[in-house]
DNA sequence: AAACTATACGAACGGTCGTATTATTAGTTT
DNA sequence: AAACTAATAATACGACCGTTCGTATAGTTT
């Protein structure tokens, strides 16, 4: 299956209709939310058809997870990484970040930050791959900022200012979010500012 | 019913060893994943007299959450509001909120971080309630924020400043759940100790 | 003692959940 | 055109969901 002679078959197309429609639900009612019926329903296609792809519930979740970190890639840090590294990338990456959620590349803002919190307390192999996609992310604020720092353009520590961004991303996710409201991305945008400010080192030229 | 003679009746004592369950429940799975029979069971009482109590799940769940705002009351603001007004307050604030957190008070971390970010992108009462009680938390960072500031201790943007503060909040909070491990306070406590000293009038003793 | 009210119970309702089994359709290969 | 395979659909299942109903018990009031 997958594919032949380089044309999709109609089993792959099926699929990617079904993830795409998954990661949104996911973003506003979780992957709990996320019902095979409901799913189904929406597009038009049988249950049990639907499900044959699967094979079970735990597996949706888990290729909606992995759908989601492929758009979350392309989207947040693709065209950060057009900037050459240093201060000019970190400054990229929050204005992408800031962008993602603002756009609402997913309905209900940032997929990861809505079905982290929902599995955070608990266990099992959606906690386990959606704790792999953190590491993962945290590693690479703080990789960011470390060739920002080994490019003498700022003077931290990585790990704290990687904390502390990412907070900040959240934060204002969260907030535009619950209060259907903008104005917190401003708050974010200026706090990411003030924190680089005081870092940069003398004499570099400050990318907003 | 309620009360009778300043003693309580049976009725009011099972409606608080339900909601004392709920709020711990649902810090874990959330406001959905608390079910009525889930927690008949728990509790070793049946489901229709517990469902009796409430008389809708959305009520039950309405109940959760001023049950567990009264917990937090008493376990984050009144123990800071002990100190007095000033930088001396807003670190306390941010200590006993560490505190609130790292110890557990409920299970699954904070209880308003888990169920807001459950119904963030969603409408209705429950999300209506959990709006009001964050609005009304961030009103009481800022205020105590500005009563710093109007004391002389610090010069900020005490709506900015109080953004901020929240951010480690939550973010401390969450790493913690998701990765079982309290190294996030450290980091948090780190955060909020820079971010004050940033803006703190020359010649204020330092409440760390 | 009788009447009344609060509290709790068991059983059942219609609905949805994830899952399994069996059938049907469509596409490709021979 | 026949045979085969991949994809989808139909149907059914047991479990649990929130909710309703009728009933029994216990406590209070008269």
């Amino acid at each position: 299956m997958e594919k032949v002679d380089g044309r999709l078959v109609r089993g792959d197309q099926t699929r990617r209709a079904v993830l795409r429609r998954s990661v949104d639900i996911a973003s506003v009612d979780g992957l709990e939310g996320l019902s095979i019926g409901r799913l189904a329903t929406e597009l038009g296609i049988s249950k049990s058809g639907l499900f044959a792809h699967f094979g079970s519930k735990e597996e949706l979740q888990l290729a909606t997870i992995r759908a989601a970190r492929r758009i979350y890639a392309d989207e947040v840090v693709t065209p950060a990484f057009e900037v050459e590294p240093g201060l000019g990338r970190v400054w990229a990456l929050s204005e992408s970040w800031l962008h993602y959620s603002s756009s609402r590349v997913f309905p209900g803002g940032c997929f990861f930050q809505k079905v982290s919190h929902e599995y955070a307390g608990r266990d099992g192999a959606v906690h386990d791959a959606l704790i792999d996609v953190h590491v993962e992310w945290m590693e690479l604020i703080e990789e960011t900022v470390r060739a920002a720092v080994e490019a003498g353009e700022v003077d931290a520590d990585a790990n704290q200012l990687a904390f502390d961004l990412n907070a900040y991303y959240e934060a204002a996710n969260f907030a535009s979010i619950l209060h259907d409201d903008g104005k917190a991305y401003d708050r974010a945008r200026q706090a990411i500012r003030s924190r680089l400010e005081s870092v940069v080192a003398a004499g570099t030229t400050l990318p907003w």
